[in-house]
DNA sequence: CAGTGGTCTAGACCACCGC
DNA sequence: CGGTGGTCTAGACCACTGG
């Protein structure tokens, strides 16, 4: 099974009667397929939660064997793209919960029961993207960028600071709103608010010592070793969303990684 | 596509050709059919890097369609045991390549061209194990373990430094032979030496402060920060064989995750 | 109960590999 | 060229879900 996507994908419509509208360029036919889903989806056509039609429709209209329908959708649920529920239907998967941040770290205190984060915007700003921001986000240089800093808390204890950046046009309607009234996860909110949905994003771990007010804001002495998360986030069509650097004691880190 | 497996395989050889030999006890064919051919990899049957029978020759042997052994053999693939070769067949995989502990850490300079990296063993003792590793290598309490301090070294600068425990059954030519002619990958060694496949691992990732006698091995200072690399390492069957304990400089380390 | 995905079959033909 | 896995078909029947 190769995990290549070909890329061109057919007409989301129905084809013409005649003139095969599928003109397989050199690939295989659930590739092509899956292709055409996949944009039907980024597309908006069946928003994340939405269950798409029976296997059975699917296939009809494409004019394709189960079999080979059924090959298209499994590409696009090991891509994370999809859900199948036996029973029940195929669904548009929907986004990142938004509290993976705290899935590096280890913050328990004997036996509490955790609550739930709690999460402050400290600053927000809207200024020009540094070279390598843009590159990332896909912008011209310079471009405007909305940033925020925001600290997140546990029990009341600070426990993780975030500096974020994210593209402009895009997220417009949170350079304007009232951020007290903000939810405490960003991610739901950017999908109701601004209609972006973050999908997949590539974390890249390593270790610093923090600066001495940062520190401060983590309640922690000036130098203290803190591990450092920089987040790459992306939407279903893969473009990147969001640039987030997250700092926390590394004490406190812990994380686990298969191998193979 | 459930991704449970089964238990109680069915027989390894051909069934007799009357009173159906695959008694499905309550869930599917492929599953029951794969559980069959994981233990005849585990037993040997097809050593790693061996070719399995031909998709038809082991439907027929099974009396089952082609679709329905693929599927088997599919399941076995994305648990990592089978790799299909397009044209070539069907082979079991080798064992890890041991050099795997880099991964975690950046220790380029400035346009080196990267030498391999060197192990020197600095010590080896047979020792009663601790209760959490009998625990965690399924041993009795207090049965002899084979432990190793390893330092790695590339281009000539230590890098990391290793406290691995093997169980002693298993790996006792290990307690034999002469560390000085060791390879300096240990998981092919382990394969060649004492017929141990390295397949899968748990790499548990954490920071500390490093001791002085550590940080002087490493070639740091004191109480420099130090990256904790905690592995459980298995093999084919599952069964936990090696423990090992790395430690790096803090700084040096990075490790991208991907988020769903 | 009707509708969904999951399993299984028995074929055909294609694409890749190595000799 | 012969052997391998990869794709595709057109069906049948099973298992789960929800009203």
């Amino acid at each position: 099974m190769p995990e290549v996507m070909e890329i061109s994908p057919p007409a989301p419509a129905p084809a013409p009667p005649d003139a095969a509208p599928q003109p397989l360029p050199g690939q295989s036919r659930y590739g092509w397929l899956a292709a055409g889903l996949r944009a039907r989806i980024t597309q908006g056509e069946w928003p994340p939660g939405a269950a798409l039609p029976a296997e059975a429709a699917l296939a009809k209209e494409h004019g394709v064997a189960l079999g080979t329908l059924r090959q298209a959708l499994a590409l696009l649920v090991d891509q994370g793209l999809l859900e199948r529920r036996h029973g029940r239907g195929t669904f548009v998967r929907g986004g990142l919960d938004g509290a993976s941040m705290l899935r590096f770290f280890r913050f328990r205190h004997a036996g509490d029961l955790q609550a739930a984060p709690r999460s402050a915007i400290r600053a927000r700003a809207v200024v020009p993207a540094s070279a390598a921001a843009a590159e990332a986000l896909g912008l011209p240089a310079g471009a405007p960028v909305l940033t925020l800093e925001r600290l997140r808390s546990l029990d009341g204890r600070p426990v993780l600071l975030e500096r974020i950046t994210l593209p402009l046009p895009l997220f417009a309607p949170l350079a304007e709103s009232d951020p007290a009234g903000w939810d405490d996860l960003l991610y739901p909110m950017f999908q109701r608010v601004c209609g972006v949905t973050v999908h997949r994003a590539e974390d890249q771990l390593g270790f610093a010592l923090l600066s001495a007010a940062d520190a401060a804001l983590l309640g922690l002495p000036a130098g203290h070793p803190g591990a450092q998360v920089q987040r790459r986030a992306f939407d279903l069509a893969g473009r990147c969303v969001e640039l987030r650097h997250t700092q926390g004691d590394a004490l406190a880190f812990a994380y686990t990684a298969q191998v193979r």
